[in-house]
DNA sequence: ATGCAACTGAGACTCAGTCTCAACTAAGGC
DNA sequence: GCCTTAGTTGAGACTGAGTCTCAGTTGCAT
C-alpha cells in the first residue's frame, strides 16, 4: 500500500485553512481511496466501507468526496455512464480517457499536443479554459480480438430488448 | 422555421426498417425538436409540449428521444451538468463544446486537427474509436469582461453555503 | 375494414445524490 | 485535562432524472 501520509497531510491543511476538521470518517475515506481504489463510484465506496465494518453514512461519503474534489485530491469524471465516477489524483497528472464500450475498461492517456491544440481553439474563441474533459468511446484491443462490434452512436443504455432489435 | 420534412422522412425510414411506427406523438416531437430547440433537456421538452397542449407523457418523451438518438437524428451530450442534454443533428456535423461555467453559454466548435490527433492517439493504443466527447469548461469572453473569476476545478455543484466558504 | 403488433399515458418505481436535524466530536483556549 | 462551540455525523426523508408496467389505444399491412 503506497504511503498515504502525504495525502492526509495535504487534506488536513486544506481543511484547517477553511476552519474544517479532520475527522475519523474523513481519515478513513482518504485511506481507503488512496490505498486501493483508482476509479470508483460513490456507492461502491459506501459498500466497501460497510464491509470493513467502518460504517460511514451515504451523506458523509458524498460530503467528503465533495471536499476531496475541492481540495484537488480527487477528480470527478464522467466515464460514459449515467453517474459520476471519481479518481484520485497523485501528483498533478491530468489525463483523459479511452473507454471500451464492450468491456468497460478505461485506458488513460495524456497528450500535450492535444492539449496545446485545445488551448489554440480557446484562444481563437477568446475563451479562458479552466478544465476539460475528453472521453473517447470505442473498442479496446482485447475486445477487437474477440470480434466485438461497435455499439450504436451515443452508447445509449440498452433498452428493453423486447420488440426492438435495433442493432441488427 | 426550417423544413422539417427531411428529418421526418429520415425518421420514418429508420422506424419502418425496424418494424416501428411513426405516431402522432413521435411526429410532434420531431417537429418540436427540429423546429425550435437546439440544446435541450428532456424535461424541458415535456414542459414545452404541455404548454402547446399536446400532452405527451414523460415515458413517451424518453422513449422517443432514445429512438432519435439511435437513428442518429439527435445526439445525447453531457454539458457539465448532472443530467443529459440533447441536440439535434443537421447534416452530420460532429462538434465539441466550450461551456461557460458562469453563464452557461455553450459554444460549439469543430476542429479537424484535434480530431486527427485523437485518431493518432487511438492508433497508438490500438483502440478503435466510435465516438468521442470533449467539453472544455471555462469563462466566455462576455463573462471575462464582466470580471467573473473561474470556478473550482471540477465545477462541483454549489454546496449549502452555510458554513463552508470554500472559494475564498 | 380488420387484426394485431406496436404505442401511449398514468403512475409506481429506482437510483444517485441532497437535505434536515438531533446527537456527537475535534481542537483551540483556559 | 476540561470546556466550549463550531463543525460533523447518521438516519432517513426527500428530490429529480429516468425507467418500467400494464391496460387501453392506434398505425398500418393485408
Amino acid at each position: 500500500m503506497p504511503s498515504i501520509q502525504r495525502e492526509l497531510t495535504r487534506f488536513q491543511h486544506f481543511l484547517s485553512a477553511q476552519g474544517l476538521k479532520l475527522t475519523r470518517e474523513r481519515t478513513a475515506l482518504v485511506r481507503e481511496i488512496f490505498g486501493t481504489h483508482y476509479h470508483f463510484e460513490a456507492d461502491e465506496l459506501l459498500f466497501t466501507m460497510k464491509e470493513k465494518s467502518l460504517k460511514i453514512s451515504r451523506a458523509t461519503i458524498y460530503r467528503t468526496l465533495e471536499l476531496l474534489v475541492k481540495s484537488g485530491l480527487v477528480r470527478r469524471v464522467h466515464l460514459g455512464e449515467d453517474h459520476y465516477h471519481y479518481e484520485h489524483v497523485r501528483g498533478d497528472s491530468h489525463h483523459d480517457h479511452l473507454i471500451c464500450t464492450t468491456c468497460g475498461t478505461v485506458i488513460e492517456f495524456h497528450d500535450p499536443q492535444l492539449e496545446a491544440r485545445q488551448h489554440q481553439i480557446c484562444d481563437r474563441k477568446k475563451f479562458t479554459p479552466t478544465f476539460h474533459n475528453l472521453q473517447i468511446l470505442g473498442i479496446c484491443e482485447a475486445c477487437q480480438k474477440k470480434g466485438e462490434r461497435p455499439h450504436s452512436p451515443d452508447r445509449v443504455q440498452s433498452i428493453g430488448e423486447d420488440a426492438m432489435q435495433l442493432r441488427k
